[in-house]
DNA sequence: CTCGATACTTACCTTAAGGTCAGTACTACC
DNA sequence: GGTAGTACTGACCTTAAGGTAAGTATCGAG
């Protein structure tokens, strides 16, 4: 019984979408096919090398496709496949929340709230971020 | 304008959500207060280490509060904060995305989408699976 | 000529995140 | 005595993830 499939998907969905950059490329991408450099802009704060691995790792997830368009300078786009399409919209709920709450949010990140017993700041760290 | 705030919240949930094992704490206690064996059942491959540490920076977030009932051995449950609650809903589309698609996912992982100009399987790291 | 644009690749580095293991203190049961 | 339960703490470790910097090749503009 403890090995039986769990009752809820996030492990599966975060495995498709986990990743510092990849729910921002993912809303970015939501909206229409982009082209590398828009993303790049888009995206504050990411590098390059991290956003074209991530977009890699997108597409061979089938949430992208990435089309070469097999010019010099080069010029390739992504667009979101409808099965990405499906993920984000299922992520904009949390797109909202986050909207709704920033002002909270960025008041408990400058001052955690007391927890009982104990009282160091949280460091919400490496991964989800920026 | 470019240091304007971003149109999606995504990075402010994140920062309250991220970490390997909240999501899968959040679903969890929004089913009604837990106690700490409790979840350690429940979310199952967190180490207790992990898990307390997790389950301390939700309650510094102000997602779910910390109930100690003083007593020994240690009696302690966790509950859902009003505001945590309006973090679990909006994660439920989420979660019911990856239940519909936990075979494609499955079947991706196991062979990624050739993506065009490179076939390296995809790592999908640490932070985010199981 | 230089610089800017396009979208990458590669080498190398740092460190945050998650983990294992040992320990804590008490009760109850065998 | 031992084991099991409760919920932690702290020392120590590994490595995945994200990053910087340098480089690639071509075109067009000044």
């Amino acid at each position: 019984m403890s090995t039986k499939e769990p009752p809820c998907g996030l492990d599966a969905a975060l495995a498709v979408m986990g990743g510092k950059w990849k729910p921002l490329i993912l809303y970015h991408l939501n909206s229409g096919p982009k082209r590398f450099g828009d993303l790049k802009r888009l995206v504050m704060g990411v590098s390059e090398k991290v956003l074209i691995q991530q977009l890699r790792e997108l597409a061979a997830a089938g949430v992208l496709t990435r089309h070469d368009y097999q010019r010099v300078p080069p010029m390739v786009d992504y667009t979101m496949t409808a099965f990405g399409t499906t993920l984000a919209r299922a992520l904009m709920p949390l797109c909202e929340w986050g909207t709704e709450h920033r002002n909270k949010i960025a008041e408990i990140m400058r001052s955690p709230e007391r927890v009982e017993s104990a009282s160091h700041s949280v460091n919400l760290g490496r991964s989800t971020t920026s």
